[in-house]
RNA sequence: GGCCCGUUCGUCUAGGGGUUAGGACACAAGAUUUUCAUUCUUGCAACAGGGGUUCGAUUCCCCUACGGGCUACCA
């Protein structure tokens, strides 16, 4: 298994719906590798089950990857010398009867044309019988309608005779294989565990056995990372290579540890979507049979280098304690061995705080043109100026910036900024109302009035030599000034905010609040 | 049931024969910020259990328990 060649990996979803979180991971940590040794990242379409075709399922994925910035150098979407990459298409060139049929010629693999209703019966026959695990196997293919029990005439005859038949693998009993996977170590499985897997189906296409196989050779991959859920198959795989005398070309393998349900048991499944609270998907996804819209990160307002970020650090780490970091630094970081080995359950909250670093440090002009196109900011839009003030705005997101999480929780946090307050907190101002508040606000609003340097620090200087002057302790009535503003007890920097507002409208509020307040 | 993989704070994890078992999220307390959801400091909190091997095991081996995956003409 000496690769001297280039490195190629490959992220083969399968377009049965929306990617969820652990694929977008496979194909994240397949990205990685391949970048950080300077090799291809391939995107390939397995689509050869016709019955789990869903639409839109395919441009789902496309669209999903381009927003997590995992882009293909070759594949569905991008073209490139080993197209087609939809294996639908590749189908059509009839490679993986091919190959199937190099191991058929081989004794490596026959033709068999049980019914479905009689493989059902040799189940059941054999579950009745006592038998741990009814497989189609060395054990069970001699009472089977096969190309090995059947004779050739009677092979050609129902050949001929267009009967439906599957070719399978001719798994050798008892044989010991060995595979190394680079997570995990050696793998031994004894080969009588294994069934007489089908690699050609009775409607031509093959299965994710041979297909991926077959497309892996073609296509020059030289590591094949997936989820844990293909360890159990993977001996069979190997015996794949092996008995198509390839055993040279075998890939290295990563086998993934799985995403886990955030609560309960089990692996993450698409059907967990918004019943656990937060999206499972990294788009918003509305399914064409039933209409049912799941909700993803990307529309809950999550960035997707965050995001990314999140999810490349869900059963790996750097090595240190870094935990924020762009694409870039994970390519240079990444490595298998870092991986850890077994499940991970994620952390909503923890997905969350990762958005709270990246908004942190986002350009407020980013910011601002995502604000802009927020609901409530294009609701209050037309009636206000404010709006079309880009400085303003932006000004507004530099401050909402240190204490927001998300660009949706701005307005609930810096409506005031836009509107007049309307609701004040009563309980609030009860606490802190003080005899003399009205009056010192009157003159404070007077002040103010004729403020010539309208910024934070003046703004203070002449907030606490007011007070001096009235004879009383400034800090007092701080946050009574901030509500009379804001309508609310906590925000931004106080006079931060004030000199943003500007001078007519913090005049006006707290004039306002002075005079409604007394009566 | 069988086969395979796994098991360090509540969660994500570092570590690895001798460590005060480290970090992050969450939580709690204190500080500062005039507010606070910021920031800073501190605290809470873990090697699944039992046997070995060893001077010494959380680390290596075995068993058990628990968790997960697979067991389709799905991927």
């Amino acid at each position: 298994m000496l690769h001297n060649k280039r490195v190629r990996l490959r992220f083969a979803p399968s377009p049965t719906g929306p990617l969820h979180i652990g694929g977008v991971r496979t194909a994240l940590y397949n990205y990685l590798f391949a970048k950080q040794q300077g090799g291809d990242f391939l995107l390939r379409i397995e689509d050869t089950d016709q019955t789990r075709y869903v639409p839109g399922a395919e441009e789902y994925i496309l669209e999903a990857l381009r927003w997590c910035g995992i882009l293909p150098d070759e594949g569905v979407g991008v073209g490139g010398k080993h197209a087609p990459y939809r294996q639908s298409e590749r189908k059509e060139l009839g490679i993986y009867r091919k190959y199937a049929m190099q191991l058929v010629e081989a004794g490596h693999a026959y033709l068999a044309f049980d019914t479905p209703e009689e493989l059902d019966k040799m189940r059941q026959t054999l579950q009745a019988g006592g038998a741990a695990a009814p497989q189609y196997n060395a054990a069970t293919r001699q009472e089977m309608k096969n190309s090995l029990t059947l004779p050739p005439e009677e092979v050609n005859r129902l050949v001929s005779a267009n009967t439906p038949y599957v070719i399978r693998l001719k798994v050798p009993r008892n044989r010991e294989i060995r595979l190394r996977d680079i997570i995990r170590g050696w793998v031994v499985v004894n080969s009588s565990t294994l069934d007489d897997k089908v690699l050609l189906k009775a409607d031509g296409m093959p299965t994710y056995h041979l297909a991926h196989i077959v497309d892996d050779i073609l296509m020059e991959i030289t590591h094949v990372v997936r989820g844990e859920e293909w360890l159990p198959s993977a001996p069979a795989h190997v015996l794949i290579y092996e008995f198509l005398g390839l055993e040279k070309e075998l890939p290295e393998y990563a086998h993934l540890p799985l995403l886990l349900k955030p609560e309960g048991s089990g692996k993450l499944s698409k059907r967990d979507g918004d019943r656990l609270g937060f999206p499972v998907f990294p788009l918003e996804w509305k399914d064409p049979q039933t209409g049912e819209v799941s909700s993803g990160y990307r529309e809950k307002g999550y960035f997707a280098d965050g995001f990314i970020n999140m999810l490349a650090l869900l059963g790996w780490n750097p090595g240190n304690n870094q935990e924020v970091m762009e694409l870039k630094d994970m390519v240079a970081l990444f490595s298998f061995e870092k991986v850890s080995k077994a499940g991970a359950r994620f952390d909503p909250e923890k997905a969350a705080w990762f958005n709270q670093q990246y908004l942190r440090k986002r350009d407020p002009k980013e910011l601002a043109k995502m604000f802009l196109l927020s609901a409530e900011a294009t609701a209050f839009a037309p009636s206000e100026k404010l709006f079309g003030d880009a400085a303003y705005v932006e000004g507004f997101c530099r401050l909402m910036q240190e204490k927001a999480r998300f660009v949706h929780e701005f307005w609930s946090l810096g409506h005031y900024f836009f509107t007049e307050p309307s609701v004040f907190d009563e309980a609030l101002i009860a606490k802190k109302w003080q005899e003399q508040t009205p009056a010192f606000f009157k003159a404070l609003a007077q002040r103010w009035e004729a403020q010539e340097a309208w910024e934070a620090s003046a703004l203070e200087a002449s907030y606490k030599s007011l007070a001096a002057e009235m004879g009383i302790q400034a800090s007092h009535f701080n946050q009574l000034l901030r509500l009379a503003v804001s309508g609310m007890g906590g925000g931004p920097q106080l006079f931060d905010m004030l000199a943003l507002i500007g001078k007519e409208r913090v005049c006006k509020r707290v004039s306002d609040f002075a005079v409604e307040r007394s009566k």
